[in-house]
RNA sequence: GCCCAGGUAGCUCAGUUGGUAGAGCAAGGGACUGAAAAUCCCUGUGUCGGCGGUUCAAUUCCGUCCCUGGGCA
């Protein structure tokens, strides 16, 4: 970006969740305005995750470009920091091509973590966590907590007793940076002051997301899900692993192994697949400034957005 | 046809030595600052299979009928 330019280019931001048909809706955009799309997507990182998170699919007869999808080993665990960083950059550069940026996906988090930033810390280590995770097991969660509450007592009290993770999470942080957790403050940067950032949530009514996502397990399933986990466990991945918590990978696990069968199966992931719906939705909830579209409208909506904002950005 | 075992929340089941019931899962709502498709929190009235009987009181005891599973003919 020429600093002498005062125009700020756009950064097209699509949410919603799952099975919402964002997917569709962010190619046909950057069909129409030439852009690049950034999967917000914490499991389509994973190499060899294809078919349960309904990965793009790179051939057709005009492919689109994706980033950060296949950026990740499954056996590594990933992290919204690793993904923001990774975005940033390659937001940069598809603009630097003179091309629209589109950030896709259903993962709040990782969206938040690339526009609001996160507090500064460094990366979780492996053996810390590992260790922390151990110890915590064989102490409990209340005593994990009142570790946290030693050492930073404003964190435990934001956070329950029984959520453990999170108390780990604040505990790395206090033995990695030796501040407390609680200290830091994602204050907004100054990155995303350098967009003109448009932010579109897909909202479909609740009985048509659920036929979508019913139609899409069937699919899925239907799709050679149980040949990717097979080949997934046989190349020596734990279901343990960070990776196999996606959606529907252990119950397709179940299923292959014969204890369980392919009705129940399908239920179940629907049913979790649904849950996931429901937590994006509040997740959601909170996005004050986001603008809200039923999937049918969201096409035009997002063009005229793009249109209309880059005009009263000229005329500053 | 006979003999067992069951019929309790959408599902799987627990329980009430007679005072109209509770878990897990599902469902609904919420939280979320580097595991996020993760993790955590809140929400349980249902002719306790039908009908009779005993009783102040029956889902609980008795009778009978219906249904399901298993066994014997």
């Amino acid at each position: 970006m020429s600093p002498a330019r005062r125009k700020r280019p756009p950064l097209l931001v699509l949410f919603g969740p799952t099975a919402a048909g964002k997917t569709e809706i962010a190619e046909e955009v950057a069909r129409r305005r030439s852009g690049e799309i950034v999967s917000a997507d914490a499991f389509a990182v994973y190499r060899g995750f294809d078919v349960g998170t309904a990965k793009p699919s790179r051939q057709g007869a005009a492919p689109i470009s994706y980033h950060l999808i296949d950026v990740a080993d499954p056996q590594e665990a990933f992290s919204a920091g690793r993904w923001a960083a990774e975005a940033r950059v390659a937001i940069e550069e598809i603009a630097g091509r003179g091309r629209l940026p589109i950030v896709c996906g259903g993962s709040g988090f990782y969206v938040s973590a690339l526009l609001d930033g996160l507090a500064a810390a460094d990366a979780p280590e492996a053996d810390l966590r590992n260790g922390l995770v151990t110890w915590a097991s064989t102490r409990g969660a209340e005593r994990a907590h009142r570790m946290l509450e030693l050492n930073d007592p404003v964190a435990a009290s934001r956070i329950p007793v029984r959520n453990v993770r999170r108390a780990l999470r604040a505990l790395e942080i206090v033995f990695t940076t030796g501040a407390r957790a609680s200290g830091r403050v994602a204050r907004p940067d100054a990155w995303r002051e350098k967009w003109r950032v448009v932010k579109v949530v897909i909202e479909p009514s609740r009985r048509d997301l659920y036929d979508r996502i019913e139609d899409r397990v069937r699919r899925m399933l239907d799709g050679g899900w149980d040949a990717e986990v097979r080949h997934l466990i046989r190349s020596g991945l734990p279901l343990e692993s960070n990776a196999f918590g996606a959606i529907g990978y252990r119950e397709v696990a179940r299923w292959i192994s014969g204890r369980a069968g392919r009705e129940e199966t399908q239920r179940e992931i629907v049913a979790a697949t649904r849950r996931l719906a429901k937590r994006q939705k509040t997740w959601l909830a909170r996005e004050r400034e986001a603008i809200r579209v039923t999937p049918e409208e969201a096409l035009p909506a997002i063009l005229q957005l793009l249109d209309s904002s880059a005009e009263t950005e000229k005329t500053e």
